[in-house]
DNA sequence: GACGCGCTACTACACGTGTCGTAGCATCTA
DNA sequence: TAGATGCTACGACACGTGTAGTAGCGCGTC
């Protein structure tokens, strides 16, 4: 799977949380930020096609929708390899990282030692 | 601090294991794949410089000896908390991505949990 | 059925990054 | 000291990414 940028996970997270959208609804969707022009959200939208992340689905009027061809999960993924590659292959200065930082209590390590918290935090 | 790429991150870790390299010297250090150029490892060095990440200390000859003008941890914690804002800003997937794949064990945790495994494992 | 608005398709552009070539000067060597 | 070797300075280029404009077509409305 192709490498997601920075706008285009952004894009992503909105079409994972409304299922299927069209160009005009994602850039309407962008709320905590200056909006970028709509053939801005466009443009990306379609090269987010072809890569292979989401795909048209039908048309409602003269537009499109589109809807996601790939899982946040898989994504991420990808992602997170990336990253780990990237600072060296451990993850320890990271964790240990997140824990100074605060971003990281005790008590989610605690959690996430257990199997699973219990499906149904998604959405 | 400015962000680091890929392959500025990868120098800058050579600089901080050798502490003091020419280009050619960080150009040999490049052992786990195909040696880019000279001048590419010069060209990324001087950008290094520009963004304030190395600095030139003396001249050996005719080349100039460069160390690291910030420390792995600053620079790494500006590519964290980039990372944590391109995943939505919650570190819980990754980490639970980090034990999932087994990148990350439960002793790691275990040991995070407590201040400080000891300090002397740097270096 | 004509019109206007919105949508698509295409083009364009600046900047960052990885990549390298060339010119010319400095340094070491014979 | 003259030549060879190596280093620096600078320019260049392709590709990815964020950003947007324009042309033109089609759908819904009156």
């Amino acid at each position: 799977m192709e490498k997601l940028t920075k706008l285009e996970l952004e894009l992503m997270n909105i079409l994972w949380r409304l299922r299927e959208a069209s160009v005009r609804e994602v850039r309407e969707a962008i709320v905590d930020r200056k909006r970028p022009a709509y053939t801005t959200v466009q443009t990306v939208l379609l090269r987010l096609e072809e890569k292979g992340a989401i795909r048209k689905t039908r048309k409602i009027g003269n537009a499109f929708m589109f809807e996601p061809a790939i899982t946040r999960k898989s994504a991420y993924r990808r992602l997170f390899d990336d990253f780990l590659e990237l600072i060296g292959g451990s993850p320890r200065p990271l964790v240990a990282h997140l824990i100074e930082s605060g971003k990281l209590t005790l008590e989610d390590l605690k959690a996430l030692e257990k199997p699973a918290p219990k499906k149904g935090t998604k959405r």
